[in-house]
DNA sequence: GTCGCTGCAAAGTCTTTGCAGAGAG
DNA sequence: CTCTCTGCAAAGACTTTGCAGCGAC
């Protein structure tokens, strides 16, 4: 695998438990798993935030500098992964998608329209009743996103 | 207005109250009401549809092929017409934006990512659930948006 | 060795911008 | 009249594709 290759040692077991998975997927499906695809979800993994292709590749680019990996193998990438049901994108308002790992814990916004401030939360009676929405649309449910805005706490007492 | 003055008698009642709040609107901003931008709201009153801004174009194109409007008109019109919060725009990753008019009642949305489809709905369980949780985090709710994604029945049977 | 994957560059899409002229107020 | 809006075409931004060579298996 080259002068590239990574040192998994400090990964988490849930991060060697997905890549298995992955590497068992991949196998089925008859492709090949490369430097560039482990890297790809690596950077998944231990983002935050949904990534646009191009901040993927701008973030691998500059943890290896000299694998000089291009923005067309991100783009193949992303695609091939999105099929496989491993990553799952979104695009929110601005333009371009935005890509997440599929196997990642959920959550939703509560925006400050006043401060700014976001604070994340999750609610077990939504997340069920947009199952239950999904189901009488006859939609298989992949994700959703959802958004409150308002004011908090500390701005309503300016 | 030359000779494409389009003819409002058979508009409805809420259509002449929709265009009557955005000529205030205009006149308040200093801006120009102009045939094509009232044909644009006028198709987006009249479909069903979320419509990207492609699909307008061709719409307005076909019913008055005489009048030739740009594309580039569409785009900026509606760029426009969202500052002014008279329509929303939803993304949709590879087809880009669909617009729909702000006007309507309030609805959440369900996209079906592998057509781009678009279904509209409302649930009250969840709109009730917003504002508890708004509530319990201390925050004034004023607005929210919800997006789900899935696989549309169609889609899922091919 | 085979055949899929990669980087590169070129080609496609979709959207925005510059400009001179048309048209609303 | 003035000044914004429009159509056109060119430029930009974002993605995909063709190709020859590389690399996983």
């Amino acid at each position: 695998m080259s002068e590239f290759t990574v040192d998994f040692n400090d990964k988490t077991v849930a991060y060697k438990q997905l890549l298995n998975d992955f590497k068992t997927l991949i196998r089925k499906n008859n492709l090949k798993f490369t430097l560039q695809t482990e890297l790809i979800l690596e950077t998944l993994y231990n983002s935050d935030e949904h990534l646009a292709p191009e901040s993927l590749h701008h973030l691998i680019q500059d943890k290896f500098p000299d694998l000089n990996i291009g923005i067309a193998t991100v783009y193949r990438t992303l695609s091939l992964l999105e099929e496989s049901k491993m990553v799952a994108s979104l695009s929110f308002g601005a333009q371009g998608k935005k890509y997440e790992l599929e196997a990642k814990e959920h959550h939703d916004h509560i925006i400050c329209t006043a401060c700014g401030n976001i604070t994340e939360f999750v609610d077990m009676q939504i997340e069920e009743r947009q199952h239950h929405i999904a189901n009488d649309l006859g939609f298989k449910m992949l994700d959703h996103s959802m958004q409150i805005y308002g004011i908090c706490k500390t701005c309503q007492n300016k």
